[in-house]
DNA sequence: GGCGAACCGTACCGTACGGTACTGTTATTG
DNA sequence: CAATAACAGTACCGTACGGTACGGTTCGCC
């Protein structure tokens, strides 16, 4: 395994991303079994020496299949107005519905498989790149509406970490991993706003002020 | 994929056991890619024919491999002493701290990155198969646990799944996706009792009657 | 027009692996 | 002791895949 020798976002040239999405649409398909150098020149219409000179390796394009989809669903900052009660308890919900419809998509799933898939062997930079681009990203956003909330005097918490890690476990506690598993993600997603609700009360009623909840 | 044709653990003879272990350390050491069956055979001493004669196909052999791991973790009932705000705290913290330490182990750690590796592809029996031979079987344990906290009049909740859901996802959180992933599981071992308190105390503070807070 | 770079399509190579067949060896049984 | 079954060890086969090389084509540039 190999990463580029620039990690800084490498930015490829749109013929390159549209080659990456092929390789991404045949992942989601066909599992990493069948997202072989060949399959992918073919349903890029590409030329397989193209593909080795463009990322070198394999593994060079399956990294770049992780930076370039991490970099489409950069996370959006909130708006930093001023929280009440509602609104922070409204902002949270929206949160844990975007972070559960995005670990149920499809390429989600599928670069998780295939980065776990890789983890057992070498230094597994795959998965700490997912992890990094991925949770790490989310994650500011949530760290930002907590600072935000405990700025308010609306949430009262002294690790952000630990209070986020709680957020995070209340809302996805083990349906990612089942997903990871195989089981239909698409027959539960109907219940992720009532999920994200639940989550959300859970998580105000442990670290919400009284002022919160008025 | 084809399973055996009686799901009703087949209970294999102690020389076929034998080559499940080897099996099984050779894919904790090495990953899904260096469990060839030529490996197995080799690290086994048996022959790769026996191999086939005992389990029909490599699928047949990893679905033995996982059947034979969870007959080897079965989960002990917890006695079912009467209940006071302190056994039951201490009950679940040990629950919590066992159900991390299970995650944590480098065989549940390599079938699940194995199941999840096959979840793409066919019906992904390996992941159904792991998830009632395993999270089932713990969950069963806990939702005594909740059932006689809710007899002692310990513990309010409506739906007991619910509260084991959350409870799981208190424990847990995304911790075990990370240990997937490849972050080391053994350097935050030495966490998991402090994580397991607090994980325990956030759910009493949720699901914990006045009676159980004294 | 001539030239070179980029690139597609394909053929090719080496290797690794799943699965099968064969041979020799041990051990059990009548 | 003879016969049979089980099994280890190994050789073998077909295939699939990662990676490379090469001929042909398009496109931009002088």
């Amino acid at each position: 395994m190999q990463l580029a020798a620039h990690p800084h976002q490498p930015d490829y040239s749109p013929r390159q991303n549209d080659v990456l999405d092929s390789a991404l649409r045949l992942l989601v398909d066909g599992g990493e079994k069948a997202l072989t150098t060949a399959g992918v020149a073919r349903a890029a219409n590409c030329s397989k020496e193209s593909l080795y000179k463009w990322f070198g390796d394999r593994d060079g394009l399956l990294s770049a299949m992780i930076g370039f989809q991490a970099s489409k669903v950069r996370t959006f900052d909130d708006t930093a107005e001023t929280l009440t009660a509602e609104t922070l308890q409204e902002h949270l919900v929206l949160f844990a519905r975007d972070l559960l419809e995005v670990l149920a998509g499809d390429v989600s799933l599928a670069l998780n498989r295939l980065a776990i898939g890789q983890a057992s062997r070498d230094g597994s930079k795959l998965g700490s790149m997912l992890q990094e681009r991925g949770r790490r990203q989310i994650g500011k956003r949530a760290g930002a509406l907590l600072e935000a909330g405990r700025y308010a005097g609306l949430l009262v918490f002294e690790d952000r970490d630990d209070a986020y890690d709680t957020l995070y476990g209340l809302i996805v506690s083990d349906l990612h991993l089942r997903m990871l598993l195989g089981e239909d993600s698409g027959r539960m997603a109907k219940d992720f706003g009532r999920r994200a609700e639940k989550a959300v009360s859970a998580f105000l009623r442990l670290y919400g002020s009284e002022k919160s909840s008025a």
